[in-house]
DNA sequence: CGCCTTATGTTAACATGTTAATTTAAGGAC
DNA sequence: GTCCTTAAATTAACATGTTAACATAAGGCG
């Protein structure tokens, strides 16, 4: 049922001190761990629309940013710029984006979705936003919230 | 001075209402940008290492918990089973790493920090322990623990 | 023992992360 | 205009993420 490929048992964590604290209270660990648990909930979805997760950010940024170029895409989506020429590639080879240059600036793209990127999205919106609902009922519209801040702060104080 | 990869200044994101809470705020992109932010600061000590993020959690693991299986080594260190096995051949080319067999179960290794690993996170323990705490001072000692709560108590409710 | 099921790793194939080097286009100084 | 610097994307090379299929070893059951 569930994917228990990070799931684990009381025994693999022996609450004997130290150990416990060390490693698996770190917050680099902690940020891969929710992260995880969260998009697990997403996967079956985007395995659905033959979609990875960057890709679905990617479409995501475009939705509501048409019109971007690749750095600015790349630092919405949290996506690296190598990465990115390779996806956009991708996408346009599914017809699910369009690339055009600026004519102002020759090294500059003016990416957009096309029709079959928003038809995509649109078609996803519900079991996107049913998904996310789930998981803001389950741990707490509020807490939820609050949560969010907590990291926008943890963002602010790291610069 | 500070990576600009991530860095998105306030063009990025105009506060014209849904758009912004849209994408920044979603827990999946949040925490992603939390992660990066914070491993930014591990990685100029990672590299000098010659480390990645992946070996460095690796090694962790098998430092507090010797004798590991690769099983449990990928749970511990949110590794999957087809990365760790290429990361284990790396790691015990580089003698950082031992690898043996579980006499009574063929299948089963046996995995532990080699006299080189070892010495590798002694040496590296101090750097770690002060950007650990440079993070701890710059949110607060409290506030972190507290965020560290939240998102353990995010990991129960998605199970 | 032979058969089936499960557990543990491995391999394959492709997508992305990551760093460094490279190409091409703009922009500025002279 | 020429030279220099920067900006935007790309390429290369390697490491890891991700899924599916596979090989081998244990264990249970007849």
């Amino acid at each position: 049922m569930t994917d228990p490929r990070y799931t684990l048992t009381q025994d693999d964590f022996p609450k004997d001190g130290l150990q416990f604290s060390e490693t698996r209270r770190s917050l680099p660990m902690a940020l891969l761990m929710a992260r995880e648990a969260v998009m697990e909930r997403f996967r079956p979805m985007l395995h659905a629309l033959e979609l990875t997760e960057q890709q679905w950010r990617v479409l995501r940024v475009l939705q509501e940013s048409p019109g971007s170029d690749a750095t600015l895409l790349a630092r919405k989506a949290c996506i690296l710029a190598p990465s990115l020429t390779r996806m956009l590639k991708a996408l346009e080879a599914r017809t699910l984006i369009t690339i055009a240059r600026d004519p102002s600036d020759a090294r500059r793209m003016i990416l957009s979705l096309s029709e079959e990127g928003h038809a995509l999205l649109k078609g996803a919106a519900q079991d996107s936003a049913r998904l996310y609902g789930e998981i803001e009922t389950a741990i707490g519209r509020e807490r939820l919230h609050h949560l969010l801040d907590e990291i926008e702060a943890l963002l602010d104080r790291l610069e």
